[in-house]
DNA sequence: GGATGATGTGACTGGGTAGTCATGTGACCT
DNA sequence: AGGTCACATGACTACCCAGTCACATCATCC
């Protein structure tokens, strides 16, 4: 966490400060980003810097911070309910959450896609711990709801579906801004579409 | 690729610097890898490592390049006859040479594990632009036989399927690394079949 | 106006790195 | 013996980095 100083900073110091770095670390991610032309960038000498934050860790954690609650806001909506939909139209809501969040905070998007790229990196451990098992504890959760309710084969592994799921995402993405560089758009829903159906059905014939 | 001087050491001198080099790739990953380390390890002047390779990349990319070679002597007895078996089991039986090659090269394993594992490293792409249209075009070319012979549903998108059947190996690795830590061994094999459970069913209820 | 405490500053430290280069060594050939 | 050529060496360069610290500045309150 930031320091109490930070929090004393004028807002727009702050918001510059974020913006300057998130902007850095999208541009070279964590590891490689570096401390002395964030605070180039931002006009401050280094010594404030680390008046603001404990090292570059606090910072970036606190960004990833702020990019999951972002992230939250898009998606909570969709959970409201979760037992009035399908459970397969409920992963499609979410996935589609993702791809408009990504939309309205690229920059937030590409640090948590570029931290999430770098499983060697010092920080992915850290988040991962954070956030893994809460993650994998709603999809559990959510698998077994479906299970019950006859939408999903019983004879899954519940651990390795909700995995699956989760990291099934991030693929997606990432075949999708490998084929075509185009950004999160029209025919990225039309992805989700199909990564859905593999979901659901595999690629095997019915009947098989 | 290597300088001539490293090809006319002595055997025994080649052989002990790549075990030392992929020691140390396998500990610290190719960006943190230390050439220091390497030839202080070896017993050699730091100068004698640049008489055999241009940089740190070159001898990397020649490990990464030896872990192919071998890796391919596991896969290639299984493809021999691709046309005699069905497609599932062909997948199968590629993930389980995978599975075999890791076990008896944990090495070579672990620093490709590694390397793959960071998408952000400068290596990481120069591996893939060679490897990854030669694989991909692999496994189009199975796809599209196995819905020929009406093994694999004909709606599916071949080149997005492809990517998931290259991607989904690495991603049972590291979810079973994840789970366990025990090495490569049987209920690895089980993962495998559960793996190829989803790939052609889905998770889906039949007729659902 | 003087003191206090929070905030700003940037030169500096210590550490690590990849890669170089002038010099040394030793084997083999003439 | 003298020359040549391949290989060996490790101190050295140039670079970049995160993080520190002694000092300066400024606002607020007494």
């Amino acid at each position: 966490m930031p320091k109490e100083t930070f929090f004393n900073l004028p807002e727009e110091k702050r918001q510059l400060i974020c913006d300057v770095a998130i902007e850095e670390f999208a541009a070279y991610a964590f590891e490689r980003g570096s401390v002395n032309r964030i605070v180039a960038k931002c006009g401050i000498a280094k010594g404030s810097f680390y008046q603001y934050f404990e090292d570059k860790q606090d910072l970036f954690l606190y960004l990833i911070r702020l990019a999951g609650e972002k992230k939250l806001t898009y998606i909570s909506p969709v959970m409201v309910n979760p037992d009035q939909h399908d459970f397969f139209t409920l992963i499609r809501e979410m996935y589609v959450a993702g791809i408009r969040f990504a939309n309205d905070h690229p920059g937030y998007a590409e640090i948590s896609k570029r931290m999430l790229a770098n499983k060697e990196g010092s920080i992915y451990r850290k988040v991962m711990v954070d956030n893994v098992p809460t993650a994998n504890a709603f999809f559990e959760g959510l698998l077994e709801s479906a299970v019950a309710r006859g939408e999903v084969r019983a004879d899954i592994d519940i651990k390795m579906t909700a995995f699956m799921i989760v990291s099934l995402n991030q693929l997606a993405m990432e075949y999708h801004t490998g084929q075509s560089a185009d950004v999160f758009g029209e025919n990225m829903i039309e992805m989700v579409d199909e990564l859905l159906a593999f979901l659901k059905h595999g690629i095997g014939v019915r009947g098989g």
